[in-house]
DNA sequence: AACTTCGGTCAACTATGTTGACTCGGCTGT
DNA sequence: ACAGCCGAGTCAACATAGTTGACCGAAGTT
């Protein structure tokens, strides 16, 4: 509003708006007129200081898991360990991931869900694990790991979710645990 | 176009033009104005006659299995079966699977998916193991399935999509069968 | 024959992303 | 110091979206 600007202090309203209202309400229901009026600036500025709505969506959407959990615990508590972190995710966290996933129906939004089950997923569990197979491994219990979150968040099985966290935690564990250490052939 | 219709036939067309379009393209990228044409009709009438574009979506987007197959295979290969019917489903099913997910930012789609989730995948689980945790469990594997899917379709993992479909059903397969039919400890 | 009904057409409304013209204040080069 | 430029902000407008309401014309009913 204030020709005062200085342009970053702007960006960064605008950049910390956007944030808010994607994870609060996806792609789809966030309105650019939205994020300029709780930016406090106008539509136009919104578009051109990051080109368009979705560039915008792109450049907040990071989605990223500390890992240092998965580092520091025995191999074998390894899933365990991955799901505690998975069900201890905050709302953000959950508000990114929904989004990148209702998102996908645009070609760059798919890009970073791609990437970004790549690396917060794949890439730190096939660091933890050898083998020949340690690739298809990971990959497999990422999978695993995605389903989690895709029950809890996306589908909202009701059941799973007013179920027992400790009993989460050890069950669906054990399972990626067989994956990631398998016992026998 | 025609004057002369009975009504039911354009409905028909309708309904044939959104099913075709929203599991190509998805809800956000179909508009109403594009099933209009592709039906050789008004985009009034698509409104007129299925009171909205997420009515009608929801109209038209179902999705089952054939759980036939998980009934007449031995209950030691019920997780191979149903990874291989799952790898096996065709681009119809497929289509559908992602429109409802990048669709479940609107709260009916949303309701639609949790809906199909249980029907698709947890019921006929549940319908054929037993035990006294039979749900969680039949749940837990569900979680798994739509784990497959997420990653196979949603966040498009490359490598996995390469990997060899046998080996794919025999690995992920034994996953679920360790939820299915848990051998104790 | 007049009226009603029903399928269809059309124009318009609102909302959305995006663009371009314009304003204005401060800084720069001379 | 002043003319000119530049960068930030404002505003109006565009195209496209979903949706609505007024109208039209044929066909059946009374």
């Amino acid at each position: 509003m204030l020709q005062t600007g200085s342009a970053a202090t702007t960006r960064e309203a605008i950049h910390s708006a956007a944030t808010r209202l994607f994870q609060q309400r996806g792609f789809a229901r966030t309105t650019v007129r939205q994020i300029a009026a709780e930016a406090d600036t106008d539509p136009a500025l919104v578009i051109r200081h990051f080109k368009s709505k979705e560039l915008l969506f792109l450049e907040t959407m990071h989605l990223t898991i500390d890992d240092e959990p998965l580092l520091d615990v025995p191999l074998e508590r390894l899933g365990e360990r991955l799901v505690e972190l998975l069900v201890g995710l905050d709302g953000s966290a959950r508000g990114i991931f929904l989004a990148l996933v209702r998102g996908s129906n645009e070609p760059q939004i798919q890009e970073r869900l791609q990437a970004t089950h790549e690396q917060v997923l794949v890439r730190p569990l096939r660091g933890r694990i050898s083998g020949p197979d340690s690739d298809v491994r990971a990959r497999l219990a990422a999978a695993l790991a995605a389903g989690l979150l895709h029950t809890l968040w996306v589908a909202r099985d009701e059941a799973l979710l007013r179920t027992d966290r400790a009993e989460l935690i050890s069950r669906y564990g054990a399972l990626l645990q067989a994956v990631l250490t398998p016992t026998d052939t």
